[in-house]
DNA sequence: TTGCTGACTTGGC
DNA sequence: AGCCAAGCCAGCA
């Protein structure tokens, strides 16, 4: 079985620019529903190798960036807003900009989206 | 090896 | 709106 931490890689890789994702979708896509403190254990031990993965992407269920003891968060947000998407006061839009693997078929503003937003 | 911390989420109050 | 408790399990001492 191929290790969780891979998986979560794969599916943050598979982010689109311009979009975010939260801890819990990468989380229940990679197989564990529940799971989001392990996607940021892994997005926490990343390495140059892990390079061509996009972890500015991955957000909290709030919008918010949860950098809580790494250090600026900041940067996060300017690699976020290089991309467009659009986060004021610390918050990103989900409904607007939040992705889920369902999202690839629709696009947003359906179903799918108020249900990312919850 | 064990044990604790923690880029979190969710449900209940 | 917010706070609290339980659960997930990868990483590190």
């Amino acid at each position: 079985m191929e290790d969780f931490r891979s998986r979560v890689l794969r599916v943050v890789r598979a982010v689109p620019p311009g979009r975010v994702t939260t801890y819990g979708t990468v989380a229940a896509v990679a197989g564990s529903p529940g799971a989001a403190r392990q996607v940021g254990a892994v997005l926490r031990g990343l390495t140059d190798a892990d390079a061509d993965v996009p972890w500015q992407r991955v957000i909290n269920a709030a919008g918010g960036i949860s950098t809580y003891k790494v250090g600026s968060g900041e940067l996060q947000v300017a690699l976020l807003r290089a991309e467009g998407v659009e986060v004021e006061n610390d918050r990103v839009n989900l409904r607007r900009f939040g992705w889920s693997p369902d999202d690839e078929q629709i696009g947003f503003d359906s179903h799918a989206a108020a249900n990312a937003a919850r």
